[in-house]
DNA sequence: AGCATGCGTTGAAACGTTTCATCGAAGGTG
DNA sequence: CACCTTCGATGAAACGTTTCAACGCATGCT
């Protein structure tokens, strides 16, 4: 592999022209811009950019930290994050934390090791203060602290957007399908939302949320079904919940939209699936993507930041299910 | 932040002891080990894998090229080579091509630049043959040269698999949707594999396949389907494929599987998804993704390969269209 | 006592850039 | 003509590691 010494001995000039040359420095002369470049041609010379980022000690990777990029929602934002990035010249580096807590750390700490430029995450729990002292991080969807900016879909505005469509479609006796609300993503907001523009109509709604990660799906819908009888309409906190409800549902004789009308929240679902598909409040994916990474960047850049969660409108997107 | 140079300082001993330590070479004292390992504890040193990597001339990054993440098939199988990757102490940098082949040149050509260790891609055309004597790299389902080790699904007799399917599900006038057969993609091999089993079985196939990429799927699935009259079973070169026929067809009045039968290839299509599921040749994802990954750290680790092409064995995954 | 042996440690070179103080020549001014 | 600027080019230091020849010091052998 040829390096700048060697291009430098060739062009017959210094070494720091050609590194001058190659940052597109004005200050060099056309007449040597040209013997180097002849000489870069001639090497086949490409820059080790390794030693460029040793020197500058920042690199050009920025680490995407998800639960696990197979799951359609995440793998939407990585696509869209991926293609913002690389309009900016950074690179992806993908990591999967499995939600779980240890993973995440060990991975942040690789991270740091490699210095990557920046990290934008959908973390399950909060970041080490020392870490954001050293490297900017950007959150998706969870708003774990204060101290970092977060985008998020504008999930209040989307659980009451689910309880007008619920009601515009007929649906009078509701339930809340949640997810932990110890967990902070921002599930709980989308019931608020939910609960908040039911209570201005008067409309009762059952909250039904786990106390732990679901295990055995089967009995947990089981015991959702027993506490909500003589219900007519159903808002998901996830699309994933909305389409294994609607599974069993149909397995125990209700239908739906008929019996039941069902919103999802994400837009996961995929678009012209198999014979149906979900109604859902979609998530502006490319939006949070693409507005997590400039933020990123900006922070990269030391800028500041004007404020500290960033909710995006979502819309709601008709289905079959209601 | 510090580095191993103040370790040293502080524990009293030679830079090159400091790395002697870190890196568990043996020939240290005890006593030494000590002294540097508290060092390390109280300056909080983490060692700086840029300058490493910058030393040693590689990194301990690895490319996975694939036409978009936003693809089921594609995150499915990026989500398992990254946690391969992860067991081996590598990290996964992830590029999306967009099947374009300019961009993919250039992807490579970055790559090279920051000195990944490998590369693993679903490439959409062959890769410059100066770049593998410079990065190891291995395909993944598409065997473009010779001299890259590729990963792929036994697609011929994924092929055989689908007719045998379609049969003993009582069709009897069969079609192929294909995809364009001059991408070397191993769709054609499906194709084949089909063909060959039907032959034997003396049951005649028509074969459809697009010239080129298809943009207008109505007009695509109308010519289909004048073209196709009184067809009763029907394999499709890939998932997303069928499931775009089946929702055009039932449309039309067709009705799967009563009408026609349908099976689909890949295994992407989301399982328990809304009211329905495709039959499907499931190709072994999470085993070619693992393969993959272990063929390239062999190539990374100077290793020879034995064979080229390694296909791995499909099964059928019986849905509701059969 | 003299000498080879082996082991643990040292110090410096090297990896390929960027950056900055310095230098030399050309051009403008008094 | 001497002097000050300006501008392009130079050369070396620095980034934080790894690696390797060399070194000093016990130890065991003759």
């Amino acid at each position: 592999m040829p390096s700048m010494k060697d291009v430098a001995k060739l062009a017959g000039v210094a070494i720091g022209t050609v590194s001058r040359v190659i940052n597109g420095n004005p200050t060099v002369t056309d007449e040597v811009r040209w013997k180097v470049q002849q000489a870069i041609e001639q090497l086949q010379y490409v820059p080790n950019e390794m030693a460029r980022n040793l020197k500058k000690q920042t690199s050009n990777l920025v680490a995407l930290l998800v639960p696990t990029v197979w799951h359609p929602f995440f793998s939407e934002l990585a696509s869209y994050v991926e293609e913002e990035l690389d309009s900016w010249g950074y690179k992806l580096l993908l990591c999967n934390s499995g939600s779980k807590p240890w993973k995440e750390k060990q991975i942040i700490g690789l991270l740091e090791q490699n210095k990557v430029a920046g990290i934008l995450g959908i973390f399950s729990n909060p970041v080490e203060e020392s870490v954001l002292h050293r490297i900017p991080v950007v959150s998706i969807d969870r708003p774990f602290r204060a101290n970092i900016p977060c985008v998020t879909s504008d999930n209040h505005a989307g659980g009451k957007l689910a309880l007008h469509e619920l009601v515009k479609a007929g649906a009078r006796r509701l339930a809340y399908l949640g997810s932990v609300p110890t967990v902070p993503n921002e599930c709980v907001r989308r019931r608020d939302g939910f609960l908040e523009a039911a209570s201005q109509l008067g409309i009762p709604v059952t909250v039904f949320e786990p106390e732990e990660p679901i295990g055995d799906w089967n009995a947990y819908l089981e015991r959702f079904l027993d506490q909500t009888p003589g219900i007519d309409g159903i808002f998901a906190s996830q699309d994933e919940k909305a389409i294994r409800y609607i599974a069993f549902a149909e397995k125990r004789g209700i239908r739906v939209p008929e019996d039941v009308k069902v919103i999802g929240y994400d837009g996961i679902a995929f678009e012209g699936g198999l014979r149906a598909s979900l109604s859902t409040i979609r998530q502006p994916v490319e939006e949070m993507g693409r507005m997590a990474v400039r933020l990123l960047l900006q922070r990269i850049a030391g800028e500041s930041m004007e404020e500290k969660v960033y909710p995006l409108p979502v819309v709601y997107r008709p289905g079959d299910t209601t």
